[in-house]
DNA sequence: TATAATAAATGACACAGTGTCATAAAAAAG
DNA sequence: CTTTTTTATGACACTGTGTCATTTATTATA
């Protein structure tokens, strides 16, 4: 998290830098981005940055975060309407592919999600556990064949639904991913193998 | 790959520098891995370094095939025996996990596996093509809803593997994750959902 | 309002690493 | 025993890092 004093800046200097962040990372990864590049950009002393931020990885943490606040309650909202939990898979999907396609910084995100490491937390940073903890809660287990896997079943679709979000937003064509991903779902609910 | 010169070096100092590297590999992720480092602890010069690979990402990619070569001769073999995909996926789960846990070199897996890009296709390097190609040929799909599906199915195997994968290596208890591996391909075959 | 106290900004500094290149050394060919 | 080719070397110019003592600005308070 970003210290206090950065907390307390004026609004105006707060947006400079995080916009300067933002060309940083569009361009490359964490690991490769250069605090020099977004000091000059944004205008302020090398120093500085220091006083704001531990590195800049608590930089794009906090700048991936606020979106993720966001997803996260859109997920709460889905999950407590039916507790399909495919459905709410597929709506977070669609949301994160939103934020992407939709938003200017495209190429933020496409840089952000291609570089993410297999382990990363960042898509959902400190959300995933909660949203983990909605899914459980929330889920109508009713048609399954067993309730007590799906702690299991989350998992699987978290990494289908991972690995799908990466392969759209690198890809040229994104609408057959999700017609793929789609089908995808259709056979976890019901299987592969004929009866 | 390696340059020409690395290949002609007398097959001690090849040694000695994959062991250097292999050291380094262990305690950071490649983009974190000082080539210095290397250099230092195989006892060559800096130069020297740039004689033998375009980079430490050249290296590292050069060591992990040797390994991938030899997962795909498995695989091969294993998808001809039946044409089972399933089967041949745990069979490819169970031989990179071995291969990471036998190993003397532990470390150095662990530290590749956790540190692996989503999109990297490090785990197979070249042969990843060359194994999806063997499995949409050699798979029975007699007993599928949906013959044409092979392909995403493979997709979605893919991805519950690597995520697999990545947790065990980077876990305390790996069989519980073996555990919940088998029953998620078991879902994928007969689905989640009662009928 | 003047002064003390607190917070924010600055850039020089010491360090670690990068990739290149002209040159030296070694090996192979003639 | 030269000549040619291959390999080895480390100094060099760069880019970047995180820290810290000092300066500057802001806020509180007497």
């Amino acid at each position: 998290m970003p210290k206090q004093t950065f907390q307390n800046l004026p609004e105006d200097k707060k947006k400079k830098i995080l916009e300067a962040a933002k060309n940083e990372f569009s361009r490359v990864s964490v690991t490769e981005a250069s605090i020099n590049n977004i000091v000059t950009r944004a205008n302020i002393a090398r120093g500085s940055f220091y006083q704001y931020f531990e590195s800049k990885e608590d930089l794009l943490l906090f700048m991936v975060n606020e979106e993720s606040e966001e997803v996260k309650k859109m997920v709460d909202k889905k999950i407590k309407e039916k507790g399909d939990i495919f459905e709410t898979f597929i709506f977070f999907y669609d949301k994160i592919i939103k934020t992407c396609k939709d938003n200017k910084d495209k190429k933020f995100y496409k840089t952000v999600f291609a570089n993410l490491k297999a382990n990363d937390n960042i898509i959902l940073g400190k959300a995933k556990e909660e949203i983990y903890d909605l899914l459980l809660k929330n889920t109508d287990t009713s048609k399954f064949k067993n309730k007590e896997d799906l702690n299991l079943i989350i998992d699987m679709l978290n990494a289908i639904t991972r690995w799908t979000i990466i392969q759209t937003v690198t890809s040229n064509n994104p609408i057959d991913i999700r017609d793929k991903y789609i089908k995808q779902i259709e056979y976890i609910k019901s299987g592969i193998l004929k009866n």
